[in-house]
DNA sequence: AAGTATTGTGACAGTAGTGTGACAGTTACG
DNA sequence: CGTAACTGTCACACTACTGTCACAATACTT
């Protein structure tokens, strides 16, 4: 997973230092020193995440951050607003304008690579709008079907959400609060209890084709999708 | 949740100041003058976070910042830099050591709690992701799987946290005391002897695939997991 | 060799974590 | 509207795990 990272800073020496860290971390690092060279950048190929400055010689950056939500094609692209500012009301305005995270310098190299990390996994599984297959079960988004062993699926919203990040995101084991950020949204206020109900809700519509044994409990940690 | 942090700090008047704050805030602050006095803590027992000045009397800070990066036992230790020096470059330097954060002097003490607590936030949840390997052992915090040889080891979840600590901090020797401190967390009230049922349950578990010599006795002192 | 300290082991009750059925409130839709 | 589907929450059942003990086995001391 090579994400295309946009750097959108005028200080050469900052610059240089998030391109260093970027790429070291196995992305590829996109340079502008300002908000027209950045939409030159972002018209040539879209990118996955944009680390864009507050104070630019041209356009101050959330303007660019405001610009960018309001165009269909660069809604969805994630963007972490880069700050010197640490005032509580400048902070939010950045977040106000669209972005999904924001740091203020100087920012400790580990934490901006730790929240790029962060905010890439929570945007990346609803990018994905291709049909997922396993271990005969066939999960298609935009038909809003699934297929177990050929012969149908009935699943609630829910369930079915569930179950395509299941598979997309197989293996891993996810704790009944990352699955509430993931699959219900990281704002809802529900009890953790309820990603049993649903699990089980899943398992139950899965049983008649035997695929309920896929979806595993990890006692003390949370569920599991596995083909093993 | 109390925290072990270790101060390393040589002017005797800041250190107070900071053991002050500290232990204020719930923390359990364990002091040293030097870098040599600070391997000596580590090395006793792993902090949960250093609080580390850039100026020491032996070695300087940044030094040991990188020694403590190169180490596997201690790399996933967060590290806050305490420095005079405001200028840009030192910041960078500090950083690239691999420090979390730094932070100036004069500090005022609201923000030191700040950053020790947003960088504990951020390091608590996750306890190294790696994958860990070990002598045909193979543990994975992400699936939550162990394998011994290929075929998978069926722990509980103090057995599994107990292994994977053993995995990442091979070699040493630990006391019955140490090991509920680092496994089972240092606010717990247990006794001792139930380490030698886990010890005895993670033996048993990884006995089938000849495993349990690995986890070894050392008479008078406590448990070590060696590969010879 | 006996005596003492330390560790291994089996059993067991209490408990935390999970499965499950039912139900009321809400939304979707004809 | 009225009905059907879905959601979130609860209470209770059930399971696996935990911590502790008593006693056995072992290592060390004198």
């Amino acid at each position: 997973m090579t994400a295309n990272i946009l750097l959108v800073e005028d200080e050469p020496a900052i610059q240089e230092l998030l391109a260093f860290n970027v790429t070291q971390c196995g992305f590829r690092a996109i340079q502008a020193r300002d908000v027209a060279s950045a939409t030159a950048e972002i018209n040539r190929a879209l990118p996955d995440l944009i680390l864009l400055d507050w104070m630019l010689p041209d356009v101050p950056g959330v303007e660019l951050a405001r610009r960018l939500r309001a165009d269909q094609r660069t809604r969805n692209i994630p963007i972490i607003m880069l700050t010197a500012r640490t005032d509580e009301r400048d902070k939010v305005m950045g977040l106000e304008s669209g972005a999904d995270d924001y740091i203020t310098k100087p920012f400790s190299p580990r934490e901006l690579m730790a929240r790029i990390r962060a905010v890439l996994r929570r945007r990346m599984p609803q990018m994905s709008e291709e049909t997922v297959r396993a271990e005969g079960l066939e999960l298609s988004p935009t038909t809003h079907r699934v297929n177990a062993n050929g012969s149908p699926l009935d699943l609630g919203p829910t369930e079915f959400r569930l179950l395509h990040f299941f598979m997309t995101h197989a293996e891993r084991v996810y704790s009944r609060a990352q699955l509430l950020d993931q699959v219900w949204g990281d704002h809802v206020f529900v009890e953790e209890r309820t990603v049993d109900v649903h699990i089980r809700r899943l398992r139950q519509a899965m049983e008649p084709s035997g695929m309920d044994r896929l979806v595993q409990t990890v006692r003390g940690s949370g569920y599991r999708f596995s083909t093993s």
